[in-house]
RNA sequence: GGGCGGGUAGCUCAGUUGGUUAGAGCGCUUCGCUUACACCGAAGAAGUCAAGGGUUCGAGUCCCUUCCCGCCCACCA
């Protein structure tokens, strides 16, 4: 766009630089590891930063979660790449069995209008390749667009032929342990999905629903036992009817049989210590078909089990005259009879937990199905020992809570689904109902030696390979350099909403099938939602997506605006206004940019004298060691938002406002001082680009570029930093990051003289800007001080003139305090006076009264201080805090006794 | 029922191991097109840090109680 080196366009055209920043990084292979275990030199005793990437769903629809841990892992690879250390992110996607096959069906039923069983298992999971490629490709390029310094060469997908040899292994290792098992339990049944789902993948919600109450007749008496429920329809599985042992009211009838309703069946009266006798009616009805606590109890008292619900949630036979009716209308029917015959006693709203589909959201139906399980507690415990021994630990803190309490009580895991796209169960059935399993697929059955083998037609749950994800993405079974190398991986970076789901199987699996806990860190990141604090829905229709935001404001925008107003695990409400002001950001940091880059043009190219600083360059250069300090020390902790915060600040309030504003006097003096200018300016602008680039990578690359041409045109010698490290960097993307510095002692006067110039400009500004005079205009001043504060100022005279609208040639530096000439107001600014020839402009009353405020407040502030040092705290406290108390006392008392002489006179 | 998080300026939030006048963005008021930036600059108003108690020389920060809000887990018909 721009041929000349030292000009830039007005605005940060984000549009024009993206896509080309990016290609620059991909194609001169910094996205690669350095340090690789497959080329030659490696050197294994490095060690590696690795992430493996939370693999987004192939149902190609990016969205703000994404934007989230895309730009949180590429923060953390970047810096890391920037502190030399070899850095590995593995990208990927995840085949999302349930999710990828709703989509591929309603496609096919829009398209071509057909259901996958018409054109059959083989058929269909064709087109669903087909749907892999195509969105599994666009989802990757919006992570590339998103800034993902990913290492695309290692690109992975959970059917990959290397992750499916990953889950064959660790199938069929689980299954010689003895840890998988297959059988009849109640699951949860997904009647729409027609497919088993975890209980993970069960959401309850709080819904109006009704409590029947209804009379279960004894047989052979007059007697009722009435009984509550929520599911009327499952009366017709019902094998007893249960009261609580002391229960008065009915213990005369336990061991009686009832009839169930319509069916006339006969069913015993049973007691058991489950039954609350306060809840509904005191009685409870047992279908242990059909609900897990009835199921348990079914257990206890050797009860039938009925299945009256098929997988359609259609009632079997076992309903008799209702057999073939769907749930809901089987409910109604079963009801209105049961009224009929005198059986109802009341219907009541009730509001309830319902059971729903995670993915369909329909109702879920507890059944007993035969599906395949591990036994998780043998997993569990080696994984609840990794967290609380330290090998990982988890951010916030307070997730291992979590953490803890789920896999404490956690229930063996349904991983066999119902579906087509996903890996299938590798066991194989012979007619005699023989299994038989293999890393290869079997010829013959293990047991029996027939040839006549079918295999389970099921899949595993998605979650079974993402359990592998930070192994099988290297290699695992196989002793790969890769993974001998990359693992275990450093950081798992996800949303807390997949603890369970996810980094728990990690943990779980990483310890059982490779021994090591697979991460060292899980940092978890809250979920964002709207502006108002609500999730975020298509049904709200309050999604923001991000593809937008980036094409109004920016990646860099996009961003910062999730990396700074995140603090770990929790939620954030974002808005399209914060993202505006961090757009705003990235224009201040481009203008800074092209101010700098204007300036070099025209900047001597070396300088003759040895380096002589200014007040204000010595100031900002210590701020920056300081700002090194304290983002080294807030990315220890992960607080990568207040970081983020605190280079902000610095970038904008203080070099922005004040430095550069000096920097432009400094320059126009010309010679060594504005070459030493150029120079505090490039280096200062140079740390912050680095800084900010794992925030903001694209702008500051950019950026930097420019920087790096122009500094290097306009003198070798420019850029302190790298004149030591031996050049400019070949891109910021690879640029050293810039460490802490020891402190050399002067930089505290540094930043305290500089301060005195801010309060002094500040105080001359406020009273231009209460006296309604124009910025415009210059006006004259005095100001008085003791010799050493004055020496001090002669030097920064020209500073304080220009920021506060002073003209040099009107300013009088008097070390006679306390003096007022006609026709000037007085302030005071710590130990300085300042008087201005604004008297015309002010009403002498107001300006008394504004001198007798101050100097209250600073009384006050004595008065506070004298007792505080004259107590306990004296001792008590820390010393140096004792000394910087005392130090603030002495200012106060200094300021008040020049208020004093401006009031008294 | 169990567990977890939060309540800080009109709004949205930050506040790192307790250090002594509490910060930002947006919004608001008043000025200003000063040759990097109006996606800007200067000045300003605005908070009893939910309430009460405690520990401490010192608490927005630690402990307890209470009141609100949110989330997670759990088989109350």
């Amino acid at each position: 766009m721009n041929t000349d080196r030292f000009t830039l366009s007005k605005t940060y055209q984000f549009k024009e630089t993206e896509q080309r920043i990016y290609t620059l990084w991909e194609k001169n292979g910094f996205l690669k590891p350095a340090n690789d275990p497959n080329h030659p030199g490696h050197d294994p005793s490095v060690k590696p930063y690795v992430i493996a990437i939370p693999p987004p769903n192939v149902t190609g629809e990016l969205h703000l979660g994404h934007a989230m841990f895309v730009a949180m892992e590429d923060l953390m690879i970047r810096h890391q790449r920037m502190k030399g250390v070899p850095t590995l992110w593995i990208p990927g996607t995840d085949h999302a069995g349930i999710a990828t096959q709703l989509q591929v069906e309603k496609l096919l039923l829009r398209t071509e209008e057909v259901t996958r069983e018409e054109i059959g298992r083989e058929k269909f999971l064709e087109h669903t390749w087909a749907w892999k490629e195509k969105y599994g490709g666009i989802i990757n390029d919006q992570v590339r667009r998103l800034g993902a310094s990913c290492d695309w060469s290692r690109l992975r997908f959970t059917l990959d032929d290397g992750l499916s040899r990953a889950v064959r292994e660790a199938f069929v290792r689980l299954y010689e342990k003895g840890l998988i098992y297959r059988g009849p339990r109640l699951i949860n049944w997904s009647p729409g999905l027609k497919t088993a789902v975890s209980d993970l993948e069960v959401e309850y919600h709080e819904e109006q629903g009704r409590l029947y109450y209804f009379k279960y007749v004894i047989e052979g008496a007059e007697a009722f036992i009435p009984v509550a429920t929520t599911r009327p329809e499952t009366i017709l599985g019902d094998t007893a009817v249960a009261v609580h042992p002391d229960d008065e009211r009915f213990r005369h009838l336990v061991g009686r049989q009832a009839l169930v309703p319509i069916l006339g069946r006969k069913v015993p009266v049973i007691a058991d210590d489950a039954v609350d006798m306060e809840f509904g009616t005191g009685a409870l009805k047992i279908t242990p078909g059909h609900d897990p606590n009835d199921y348990q109890i079914g257990a206890r008292h050797g009860l039938d089990t009925i299945s009256m619900l098929d997988q359609d949630a259609r009632v079997t036979d076992a309903g008799g005259p209702y057999a073939g009716l769907d749930r809901f209308e089987a409910r109604k029917r079963l009801w209105e009879d049961m009224r009929a015959a005198g059986l109802v006693i009341k219907e009541e709203p009730y509001t309830h937990m319902v059971p729903r589909s995670q993915r369909g959201g329909e109702i879920i139906e507890p059944m007993i199905s035969t599906q395949w399980f591990v036994e998780i507690k043998h997993l569990a415990e080696p994984a609840i020992e990794a967290v609380r021994d330290g090998r990982i630990t988890i951010v916030p803190d307070y997730f291992a809570k979590v953490y803890y309490n789920w896999m404490e009580n956690i229930q063996d895991w349904c991983i066999s689904r119902q579906l087509w796209w996903g890996h299938r169960i590798p066991i194989w059935y012979c007619p005699d109902g023989h299994m038989t399993t293999g890393r290869t697929d079997p010829e013959v059955c293990g047991t029996c030696g027939s040839a006549e083998l079918e295999q389970d037609p099921d899949v595993l749950d998605t979650w079974f390979s993402s359990g592998l994800w930070p192994f099988s993405t290297l290699g695992w079974p196989d002793e790969t350099p890769d993974l001998k190398y990359f693992y275990p991986t450093t950081m798992m970076e996800t949303g807390y909403d997949i603890l369970f789901f996810w980094v728990a199987r990690m943990i779980m699996m990483g310890l059982e099938f490779t021994g090591e806990a697979p991460f060292e860190t899980v940092y978890l990141h809250g979920l964002i939602r709207d502006e108002q604090g609500r999730k975020m829905s298509k049904t709200t229709g309050n999604v923001i997506d991000p593809l937008i935001v980036m094409d109004e404001f920016g990646t860099d925008a996009l961003r910062f605006t999730l990396l700074v107003g995140s603090t770990p695990g929790k939620d954030m409400n974002l808005s399209l206004e914060k993202v505006e002001a961090n757009r705003n950001f990235a224009n201040k940091l481009w203008n800074a940019g092209r101010f700098i880059l204007g300036a070099l043009r025209d900047v001597p190219s070396a300088a003759e004298a040895p380096p002589a600083y200014t007040t204000a360059d010595a100031w900002i250069w210590a701020r920056q060691k300081e700002l090194r300090g304290t983002v080294a020390g807030l990315f220890r902790n992960h607080l990568y938002g207040e970081a983020g915060r605190q280079i902000y600040e610095f970038f904008w309030s203080e070099f922005a406002d004040w430095y550069l504003e000096i920097a432009k006097l400094q320059l126009r003096e010309g010679g060594d001082r504005a070459f030493y200018t150029a120079d505090v300016l490039v280096s200062v602008l140079d740390t912050s680009l680095r800084m900010l680039h794992p925030y903001t990578p694209y702008i500051t690359e950019e950026l930097w570029g420019y920087l790096k041409q122009a500094a290097s045109a306009a003198s070798p010698k420019i850029g302190l930093e790298d004149t030591q490290n031996g050049g400019w960097p070949e891109a910021l993307i690879v640029a050293p990051w810039p460490e802490p510095q020891e402190p050399e002692g002067w930089e505290d006067w540094a930043i305290g003289d500089f301060k005195n110039i801010q309060e002094i400009v500040r105080a001359i500004r406020n009273q231009r800007s209460e006296k309604n005079l124009k910025p415009s205009a210059r006006i004259g001043a005095v100001i008085a001080a003791g010799e050493t504060a004055l020496e001090r100022m002669r030097k920064d005279a020209g500073v304080i003139c220009a920021l506060a609208g002073l003209s040099p040639e009107n300013l009088t530096l008097a070390n006679e305090t306390g003096s007022k000439p006609d026709g000037h107001i007085a302030l005071v600014a710590g130990e300085v006076e300042i008087y201005l020839p604004l008297a015309d402009l002010a009403n002498p009353s107001e300006e008394r009264f504004r001198l007798k405020k101050e100097l209250a407040e600073t009384e006050a502030q004595i008065d506070r201080l004298e007792t505080l040092l004259s107590g306990p705290f004296a001792e008590k406290a820390p010393a140096p805090i004792v000394a910087a108390e005392r130090e603030k006392l002495a200012a106060y008392r200094a300021a008040a006794a020049k208020l004093e002489g401006q009031v008294g006179g």
